[in-house]
DNA sequence: AAGCCACACAACCGCACACTG
DNA sequence: CCAGTGTGCGGTTGTGTGGCT
């Protein structure tokens, strides 16, 4: 038996919001909130709309804290970053970047970072940077040898047992969900009492072009702080002006710098990262999240992330 | 000028999860 | 504990626009 449809389709207005449908919904909701109840507000503010589509349209275009376009460098460090790390989880990565959403994230990413992207990849994957993205979140393709074709690989072959999430288990961490739902969420991976590399760039992982050879993980000498896991990450809280957290960023300098190193070829700034990306056949996981996301493209965090703000 | 194509963005769809009675 | 319902999320589709031939 399936579930009751959330609106009739047939009777409610579809297509794009006009001008005065948007200033009833705004009008509305600046007045008396959402009510707790998005499928009873079109009916409430008088709109021939879809409860799920009204909330579209509120979140994603009439908030008051929305920015459109005009993505700054910082903001695709942090995208492809964090792309790179945890896979298409675009409300997460969207909590990271104040003012924007996921729906926008998710549409910048496919039209024009995705193309920035991707073409690094190829026999210089390593100079060239590249995020060494292939389709699907998570994968990536290990760096191609001169002589032959890219292999696609999951991390899963290319990481210590003692980090995949055996050892990072959901289950093994308890309890609470992410929660992206309030705005300016600060997302978390907090992976302060799941997981904690036992050297700061354990997370990184060095991986011979052969599909099966791991080798050990490899300490460099780069600052402990990491972007992803760092328990501490600040929450946004300046959402009209340049609001990415300060630490959040230093994080991404040190190693978004290295995962994008060849970004545009602008972002490889320090001899650490540079002498990293010069490794041979080397590919790289910033951290466990990556990890996680990987493997579990299609289920929901682990228990355990946690989301620290409001 | 018309047709075609690619691109960008808005909106929709369906699923899974959370919540509640 | 379970069923029903609302919400959030990610993937996909639809549509408008600009560039090229």
């Amino acid at each position: 038996m399936g579930r009751a449809p959330c609106c009739d389709k047939a009777r409610v207005k579809r297509g794009p919001w006009s001008p005065e449908e948007d200033e009833q919904l705004r009008a509305y909701v600046r007045a008396n909130g959402f009510g707790g109840n998005w499928i009873a507000l079109p009916h409430k503010a008088g709109l021939n709309r879809c409860g799920k589509s009204c909330r579209l349209r509120w979140l994603n275009y009439l908030r008051p804290d929305i920015r459109h376009g005009g993505y700054t460098e910082q903001e695709d460090r942090v995208i492809c970053s964090l792309y790179a790390s945890i896979g298409s989880r675009w409300s997460i990565i969207a909590s990271k970047l104040p003012g924007r959403t996921d729906n926008d994230v998710k549409n910048y990413w496919n039209t024009k970072l995705k193309k920035k992207a991707m073409p690094m990849r190829g026999p210089h994957y390593h100079h060239h940077a590249g995020l060494g993205l292939e389709a699907g979140a998570g994968a990536f393709s290990a760096p191609a040898t001169p002589s032959g074709p890219t292999p696609a690989r999951s991390w899963s072959q290319c990481v210590p047992s003692t980090l995949q999430p055996a050892a990072l288990s959901p289950a093994a961490s308890g309890s609470s969900s992410i929660d992206t739902s309030s705005s300016g969420g600060d997302m978390c991976f907090a992976a302060a009492g799941m997981y904690q590399p036992p050297h700061p760039m354990q997370g990184f992982v060095h991986v011979d072009s052969s599909p099966q050879t791991v080798l050990a993980p490899m300490p460099l000498d780069v600052p402990a702080a990491t972007g992803i896991w760092a328990p501490s990450m600040p929450a946004a809280s300046d959402v009209g002006g340049v609001a990415l957290e300060d630490a959040f960023l230093a994080d991404l300098g040190a190693y978004g710098d290295l995962l994008l190193g060849g970004f545009g070829g602008q972002l490889l700034q320090d001899n650490k990262a540079a002498a990293a990306m010069e490794l041979p056949g080397a590919c790289y996981f910033p951290n466990m999240a990556e990890m996680w996301a990987a493997d579990h493209a299609h289920a929901k965090p682990p228990q355990g992330l946690c989301n620290t703000s409001t």
